[in-house]
Parts: structure tokens; C-alpha cells; sequence
RNA sequence: GCUCCCUUCGUCUAGCGGUCUAGGACGUCGCCCUCUCACGGCGAAAACAGGGGUUCGAGUCCCCUAGGGAGCGCCA
């Protein structure tokens, strides 16, 4: 009950930290944070062929973007063989793993056996209890554990509830391969028992593997962490979040213009719910977040639901940090680079001072950087084809009245350009509109922008009425 | 094939036997606001997979069917 809460995000780094896998450290975080624990991170990284030292790199910077911490130096599941060999061993020892001959080739025969008669592909156990001293010459053996042949394995999970597997169906798997490195089964054991973790809170594929993990646990005779198996995401058509069907790795995200906040956000609340509590702030994250919230069903990621929150953090968050997002980003886009050379602090200063305008149209960081185009853009402008379109002989018309009672104004303000622009198109006979759209044309190329009013004090006076000459 | 899990609006979900003529959010569609686009406000359409039970009463419990998903490796 005292217990400190110990949890861990234990990723394999065969690839980017995908989106599943964020959530899952998200929940682990989230869980220790509620509780006043740690949180640990260890690569499992025993499977040498697959694994990359690109994606360890990724996955910490994966997780760090997400604002996920953990306690300590991530650790290396590899390096901890020689102890995952000792358990094993150990095991050996006292009767309850045993050496196992067999070949590879014996395995699959085994396999194909079974398959053609119908039955599970399943261990025969033929090594269970015969002599290693029949063992066949030149055959390095693997270490398989002595699994219950009857009876029932049952796993209470916080999320799943009481799941039987029975025995049966549990063969005598492999816990250290003939070279002597551990299997994933065997290293989560001895892993999360060593590290002390409390709460296993991970994909609901491991489920019918934490059958296999009890069994493990109970031949050491050691306490099984309390279990929550969340269930997965599927991609938008419900397939399987795969590579293929939309699984970004979270970089990907961050290059689309998420906040990371967002992304929290969002996640959280797939297979998490607090009653009707949408936006969280990641402080009543902590402080609601729970096991017992966590539904069962697998969940669809739906990329519209996640823009408009995006939305609400973008509108919610205030002006500079904005600007300091929006200086990350152009480290993670194509056209960052040139964008970048213009960042000077007169720009900054721009950007910040037409950020309220700009913020409140933006979905994603992305679009906030294209709404403002035109403070980057340089005269003459080339108008899109709508702008194009407000630039016609009335409007050219409109702005060549105007340009002259723009350049009397004493100060230079939203509102005073906008009573000037307001008492033009009184005088005038025009609806404000007709001023309004061919001025936006000119002033920023596009056909919608912040509003027009804004737009001229954050341009400043010489450059928009230069910006307007050029349009006449 | 075997084992396990899942199934409420298009999507995320609330619901833990009666308060459900099923609530919220996103999306969609109207209307309002308005210099554009947004934001915001108001309103609408939209779901308990199907079939059996249990019960005075079932979205809520049980069973079956269908449909999804996961696992069954000297991968993790």
C-alpha cells in the first residue's frame, strides 16, 4: 500500500517511438506522477539484429518532445544478460527451467506436425525430463521453464478483469536461448522485478504473454506487478496502426505542427475518459488520471478531433512561447531553413505582435506559419488568383482613393487606419467590404488574412503603403 | 486452427439494473456575429451489432451468433 509507484515505458528500438507507443508512456507517466512515483525507461533492446542506436536516439527524442520524463539513465535491457542468465540458471538449478537439445530444424518439424494434425503449434516437452547427459554432441542448448501441465494461469488485470488461460495451453517456452541471451519473457521478469517496478501498465497485445510472465514469476517465487493491459490504436479505417496504414512515429506530429500539449491531450482521452472532461491541462491530467478510467475497446486515431484541439492550445498559448514553438518547428520542416535567415528580432517582434491575430485561424503550427506569409513575403507581392481577383478595376480604384488619406494620418494605430478606411467607404457609397478585401489583397496577397486593420499597424506605415502603391 | 480481448452517434466517449424519450466532445448541416478567414454563440441530424435468456425492470448481468483485434518464435 506504502509502496512508491514504479512504472516503465520498456520500447523496443526497432523504429520511431510510433503513436501507440506514446500513449502508453503517456498513461505510465501519467500514473506515476498522479501517485508521486517514477517513471523508468528501458530499452529492450536484447534482439541485437533489429535493434539501432537511431532509434534509442529517436525514441528519447520522441519522448522528450512529448514533455514525458523519466527517472534515471534509460537502461540497456543487453547489458543486464549475464544476470537475465543467471535467473535462468538458477531456475535450472532448482528443478524448474531445464536444458532443452532440440534443433531448430526439430522445432519446426515439431510445428508442422502439429499444424497437420490440427492441434496448436506447442513445445512437446521432450527434453522436460530426460538426461542432458544424452544430449546430442555439438548441440548448444537453450534453457526452456518448466511451465504447470494442467491447472490454470489467472491474470487480474486492472483493465482487463480476471483473464483464465488454462495450462494447457501453456507450453515449456524458452527462457535463454543457445547463445545465452535472454528471451523478451524471461528479461521483462527479471527486469521489472530488479528495478522494483509496481505497475505494468502496457499494449493489450501482452496480454496473453503475461500468462507466460506469471509462470515465470512464480518459479522465482516472486511478487507479479499489478497489471493494466490498455487496448491498442487503429489507424482511421480500424485496421491496425501499421507503418503502412498511418502510423507516424511522433516527430512526424511535431513536423505537422502539433503542440505537444495537444498531443497529450488528445491521447489521454483515447481509452481514457473522466466523465465529459475534454481539455485537460496536463496538471488535472496527473490529478484525474486513473486505471480505473481506461475502457477496453480499441480506439480509432482521428486526425480531426486532434486539429481542433491543437486549435484550443494554439488559440490558449500566449504569444511568445507561440513564437518559440514556431522557432522548434522550422528545425523540423523543408522550408525551416530559409524562413529561419529572416528571423531577426524585428521579425520576432512582427510575428509576436500579429500572433493574437494569427493564432486564432490556426489549427496547426503549420498553418500559423502560412497565415504568416505575408510578414515574410517581400514587394511587390504576388497575389494569389482570389487576390488577384479583388484587385480589379474597382478595387484598384478603392486603394488608389484611400492611399492618400492613409498617408495624412498623424498616427498609425489599428484603430486609426480603421476610422480613415471607415469614413472612405461612407463617403464613398461602399459597403466596408469592398475597401476591406482589395486592401487585404494588397497588403498581404491573399484573399483572407487577420483582420485588415491589424495587418496595417503590424506592417508598419512605410511598408504598407509602399505594399499599396505597388497594388494601384 | 487454438487461446484471449473487444462491440453506445461517422470518430473519441459518458453510462457502473430503474434518474436513458441515452449525455458530452470532434466532425457534418443550418442560423447569428462579421472587413475576409477564423473564433465565439444558438440550433439540427446522428448510436446502445443481432438473437436468446435472467429480472417487476437491461445500454448496463449471462449465453449464442456475427464482426473486429491480439497472441500462439531461440521477435519484442
Amino acid at each position: 500500500m506504502s509502496k512508491p509507484v514504479v512504472t516503465r515505458f520498456a520500447p523496443s528500438p526497432t523504429g520511431f517511438l510510433h503513436i501507440g507507443g506514446g500513449r502508453t508512456a503517456l498513461f505510465n507517466w501519467l500514473y506515476a506522477k498522479r501517485h508521486g512515483g517514477t517513471m523508468l525507461l528501458r530499452i529492450e533492446d536484447t534482439d541485437r539484429e533489429r535493434s539501432t542506436d537511431a532509434a534509442v536516439a529517436a525514441i528519447i527524442d520522441g519522448l522528450t518532445w512529448l514533455g514525458l520524463t523519466w527517472t534515471g539513465d534509460p537502461i540497456s535491457q543487453f547489458e543486464r544478460a549475464g544476470r537475465h542468465a543467471e535467473v535462468a540458471r538458477s531456475l535450472v538449478d532448482a528443478g524448474k527451467a531445464y536444458y532443452c537439445f532440440c534443433t531448430a530444424q526439430e522445432l519446426d518439424e515439431m510445428r508442422e506436425t502439429a499444424k497437420a494434425e490440427g492441434r496448436p503449434p506447442r513445445y512437446d516437452g521432450r527434453w522436460r525430463d530426460r538426461d542432458p547427459a544424452e544430449a546430442p554432441p555439438g548441440v548448444k542448448p537453450t534453457i526452456r521453464i518448466k511451465a504447470p501441465l494442467d491447472g490454470e494461469t489467472v491474470v487480474n488485470d486492472q483493465v482487463q478483469g480476471r483473464v483464465v488461460f488454462p495450462n494447457k495451453d501453456l507450453d515449456d517456452f524458452i527462457i535463454l536461448r543457445s547463445d545465452g541471451t535472454p528471451t523478451y519473457m524471461h528479461a521483462v521478469v527479471v527486469d521489472d522485478h530488479d528495478m522494483g517496478v509496481t505497475h505494468i501498465i502496457r499494449g493489450d497485445d501482452h496480454l496473453t504473454n503475461t500468462a507466460r510472465q506469471q509462470i515465470i514469476y512464480s518459479a522465482l517465487g516472486w511478487e507479479v506487478p499489478v497489471m493494466a493491459h490498455i487496448p491498442l490504436i487503429h489507424g482511421a479505417d480500424g485496421a491496425k496502426l501499421s507503418k503502412r496504414h498511418g502510423a507516424l512515429g511522433v516527430d512526424a506530429y511535431r513536423a505537422m505542427g502539433y503542440l505537444p500539449a495537444a498531443l497529450r491531450n488528445y491521447l489521454v482521452r483515447l481509452g481514457w475518459a473522466h466523465g465529459d472532461a475534454e481539455i485537460l491541462s496536463t496538471e488535472e491530467m496527473i490529478a484525474l488520471f486513473d486505471l480505473e478510467g481506461i475502457g477496453r475497446s480499441p480506439s480509432r486515431f482521428d486526425f480531426a478531433k486532434l486539429e481542433n484541439l491543437n486549435g484550443h492550445y494554439i488559440r490558449h498559448t500566449d504569444d511568445a512561447e507561440l513564437l518559440t514553438h514556431l522557432e522548434i518547428l522550422l528545425d523540423h520542416i523543408p522550408s525551416g531553413p530559409a524562413l529561419k535567415a529572416k528571423l531577426d528580432e524585428a521579425m520576432r517582434a512582427r510575428l509576436v505582435a500579429a500572433m493574437p491575430g494569427l493564432k486564432e485561424r490556426a489549427k496547426t503550427l503549420l498553418e500559423l506559419l502560412d497565415g504568416a506569409q505575408f510578414l515574410f513575403a517581400e514587394r511587390p507581392l504576388q497575389p494569389d488568383e482570389k487576390a488577384g481577383q479583388l484587385l480589379d478595376d474597382a478595387g484598384r480604384a478603392a486603394l488608389s482613393a484611400l492611399l492618400p488619406l492613409l498617408g495624412d494620418l498623424q498616427d498609425w494605430t489599428a484603430s486609426s487606419t480603421e476610422a480613415a478606411v471607415r469614413a472612405y467607404a461612407e463617403a464613398a457609397g461602399l459597403k466596408l467590404g469592398k475597401v476591406a478585401q482589395p486592401l487585404r489583397a494588397a497588403l498581404t496577397g491573399r484573399s483572407t488574412s487577420p483582420p485588415i486593420f491589424d495587418v496595417l499597424a503590424v506592417l508598419g506605415r512605410d511598408e504598407a503603403l509602399a505594399r499599396i502603391r505597388d497594388a494601384v
